[in-house]
DNA sequence: GTCCTTGCAAAGGCTTTGCAACTGA
DNA sequence: TCAGTTGCAAAGCCTTTGCAAGGAC
């Protein structure tokens, strides 16, 4: 039910709001598409771009993912790690985060039950919900068997 | 069913670890006492100390919230503001958060349902889940009275 | 005396902004 | 031409850290 742009597409949503498709902006979409099930950091984006493009400035980094979120072509995520992460935003919008706390991988999950909650809390308190977050953290089972092992040392928890 | 510590059991409890309730750790216990229903940022705990404590410094602020989270006397929570905001520590753990985008407000909600998500999630997935973190951005009615009242302007929206 | 604690200032990390130069229709 | 775009460096915010001085037992 994930839906994500290409190139074109990418360019179309732009020009169709008086921007342009730059080569630095391409960079980063591409960036997006080549990792889609990661959640990258404005950094992330910063090091994978410069690879390619080694003149690219962080400040484009950050206008570009500030563009890109305000047309809804990538989706910021906050996991409490001192910096927002980014990926393709999908139309399935209500998707949520399981992160470890440990080796940082992050999965995804949806949930009709929680839309089910939202609905009911819309109407309960009266509120017009725009969006939500939530993130289960926690250890996930390879870091669980691992601190195990290593089970005299204790186990990397923050 | 919240629980909220009062300065003679916060003392015990620092005491415990071998840490001492000062007078600057006493005022900002104070300060979330007196403000059971807020969600405080560091630098609005910062102000209403200094207000009776002139001397305090931004670095003890940051500390004392740093131990007293440890303690479990407040918990921290992130709602993509930029910056972190505190309250006190309840025993129902799982409560979660309504911020309004226009007003900033915060409401509490708890939901049985959600933790039957969150269990099964962890049977799912095999994790081991810590902690949860949810909230739902909008707006509050007030807020979009308000908003309709002034219709010929843009509504506040971040 | 010893360890905890504090205030100050400096430094850190992430992000935004000012600005002059550049680009494309 | 002219608005959009870029890289650089500086600045902004929130938060942490180094350090010498202060305080409780």
């Amino acid at each position: 039910m994930t839906t994500i742009l290409d190139v074109e597409q990418t360019r179309t949503r732009l020009e169709e709001k008086g921007y342009r498709l730059t080569p630095q902006r391409q960079a980063v979409l591409e960036t997006f598409l080549s990792n889609p099930d990661r959640h990258l950091s404005a950094d992330d984006v910063y090091s994978l771009v410069k690879s390619t493009n080694p003149e690219i400035g962080v400040a484009t980094v950050y206008r570009t993912l500030e563009l890109f979120r305000e047309l809804h072509i990538i989706s910021e995520q906050d996991f409490g790690q001192g910096m927002s992460r980014y990926e393709c935003a999908s139309d399935d919008s209500h998707h949520h985060h399981i992160v470890c706390l440990s080796c940082g991988r992050v999965w995804e999950f949806s949930s009709a039950t929680l839309e089910r909650v939202e609905r009911q809390l819309a109407k309960e308190h009266d509120f017009e919900v725009a969006g939500h977050n939530l993130q289960f953290y926690g250890y996930c089972k390879d870091c669980r068997l691992k601190a195990r092992e290593h089970s005299t040392t204790t186990p990397a928890r923050r």
